[in-house]
RNA sequence: GUCCCCUUCGUCUAGAGGCCUAGGACACCGCCCUUUCACGGCGGUAACAGGGGUUCGACUCCCCUAGGGGACGCCA
């Protein structure tokens, strides 16, 4: 039996190093064994989906060494698989197990079942699915289908009993099947929710080991369940633990920068990255702390892995870039490096038409434009004091407008711009006193090139990693003032 | 609320019943090296969540409690 695994990131947001990190491990799991590793983006609900962001994902996968095989579902050359381009065939897939008796239609509206948990809820009740679906005749189901109503398909559970999960790394694991819901397969546009896909998928695909967050564990009696329906050879299944923030909630990105575009720009280097993650619930056998990806796949078991969630610890992180640094590069190599990392022609160019309206001379450059090559500013609450408006509320200013920014997609000069001034409107302060903490954030000082302009030569990640490291500065929120402020936040809400 | 998973220094971890007086690494502190800083070297502080079993013996196995996390969508 060939060994085959695969990682189906999720399309939207940011490549997250907690992707990086499941991947490096079905990587070193099918490399140890012969196999393959394949990818493919989870594509079914293509409202968030774009090229770019599917692009970015797969251009840091590769950055970090990650390479992944080509199957043999696999869209083009070396290309991952994408659902999008076949998504005709899960309906009929759907159609299949309605025909065999393991699902059935179900016309009940979005709303309709908003209000059925409401009521669940209020009576104290775990909110699920009825069964309302169940119970409809099949000349009414022939009628409205006739009809043209807008349907779901559900899968059928078990009535009674459990669900035996057999675990790579916890053993046996039983779910009451009493706690799984109907869960929809087909939704009302004719797509395939996760579930079915990723069985459909993986079942074509020929992924013979799952290997994923723990996260998906309690929905992996539906995905057993639906290949003993289609009969299908079921693959071992494995829940890795999940990354977590330094207060051990799983790894966000409010919380934590979780982008490895953020770790490339900080200037990590990709192996001391995949170092890291290897590190993150797995140990060489010897305990060595710095090792390649080729020592961690000779020496790869996926038993080692300890399974309490481990904090992100960006200081061990830094240590270990050093080691690399310090020990794997030749001067003439290193030099390369920061060429290609933010020394280069283009970074210049951009940066370039912002400084020399500020410079004298060819030595005022550097200054000018270390807050862009910087990583972290060293921040003092004092520079903060010399702004018009008092601390508390520069703190402020910051959060919103972190908050504001994180929710934009779009990162341009224009579009960043327009939400700043809505957000200073909306707050009721001048512009400028609104900008002067911001300024402080990013560049570290407020004589410097446009914030508008600083942010997108920052980049998204590092842009919000400044605010938020400044509002740390500021003494930051307690989890109840934060609350306070998410609330005056959203209070601001007509203007938005 | 219901279910599931997890629990060794602040953090990452070693530990598969006696090798444990619990080992290593980051961070922190001290000393050495050094014209400074860093690197490097040496040393130090610091943990088995609590309670019951099982056993001659428990960090290790079982149970309970507590704590943490996750899941409960026509998201993935």
């Amino acid at each position: 039996m060939t060994v085959r695994t695969r990682i189906a990131p999720s399309p939207t947001g940011d490549p997250h190093v907690g992707t990086a990190y499941i991947a490096l491990f079905n990587l070193a799991f099918t490399r140890q064994h012969g196999g393959q590793f394949l990818l493919r983006i989870e594509d079914t609900d293509q409202t968030r989906s774009t090229p770019e962001s599917e692009q970015a994902i797969l251009d840091s996968l590769r950055w970090l060494g990650v390479e992944w095989d080509e199957g043999p579902d696999v869209g083009g050359p070396n290309g991952p698989y994408r659902q999008s381009e076949r998504k005709e065939i899960y309906k009929d897939y759907a159609l299949e197990l309605v025909a065999k008796g393991h699902a059935f239609y179900c016309f009940a509206t979005a709303e309709e079942l908003d209000q059925m948990r409401t009521e669940q809820m209020a009576k104290g009740e775990t909110p699920k699915y009825d069964g309302r679906g169940l119970r409809l005749s099949q000349e009414e189901v022939d009628q409205r289908l006739a009809a043209g109503d807008p349907y779901v398909i559900r899968m059928k559970i078990p009535e009674e009993g459990s669900c035996r999960v057999e675990d790579m790394l916890r053993g046996q694991i039983d779910i009451e099947w009493s706690q799984v819901d109907m869960q929809v397969l087909l939704k009302a546009d004719g797509m395939p929710t996760y579930h079915l896909a990723c069985v459909v998928d993986d079942h074509l695909m020929g992924i013979t080991h799952v290997i994923r967050g723990e996260e998906w564990i309690n929905s992996t009696p539906k995905h057993i369940q639906l290949y003993e329906y289609f009969g299908w050879e079921m693959p071992l299944f494995c829940h890795l633990p999940l990354l977590r923030n330094p207060d051990k909630s799983k790894l966000s990105k409010r919380k934590n920068p979780t982008s490895i575009l953020y770790y490339q720009r900080m200037g990590i280097l990709p192996e001391a990255l995949l170092n890291y993650l290897g590190r993150m619930g797995w140990s060489m056998p010897d305990e060595s702390e710095k090792f390649s990806f080729q020592e961690m796949v000779d020496n790869f078991n996926i038993q080692r892995v300890s399974l309490g969630g481990p904090i992100f610890d960006l200081e061990k992180l830094s240590w270990l870039n050093g080691l690399w640094i310090r020990e794997n590069n030749t001067p003439e190599q290193l030099a390369e490096r920061l060429i290609n990392w933010g020394f280069n022609k283009e970074n210049l160019m951009a940066v370039l038409p912002h400084a020399q309206q500020r410079m004298e001379t060819l030595s005022d450059f550097a200054p000018l434009a270390a807050f862009l090559l910087s990583g972290n500013l060293s921040l003092t609450e004092s520079q903060f004091e010399a702004n018009k408006l008092p601390v508390e509320q520069q703190k402020q200013v910051l959060q919103f407008a972190l908050w504001r920014l994180e929710a934009e997609r779009v990162w341009e000069r224009d579009a960043i711009f327009t939400n700043l001034k809505e957000l200073a409107t909306a707050m009721d302060i001048k512009l400028k006193d609104f900008l002067a903490p911001i300024f402080i954030a990013i560049a570290g000082t407020s004589a410097s090139f446009s914030v508008m302009d600083s942010m997108v030569l920052l980049g998204p990640d590092m842009s919000r990693a400044r605010l938020r490291y400044a509002i740390n500065c500021l003494g930051g929120f307690g989890n109840k003032a934060l609350k306070k402020q998410e609330k005056a936040y959203n209070a601001l809400a007509p203007v938005m």
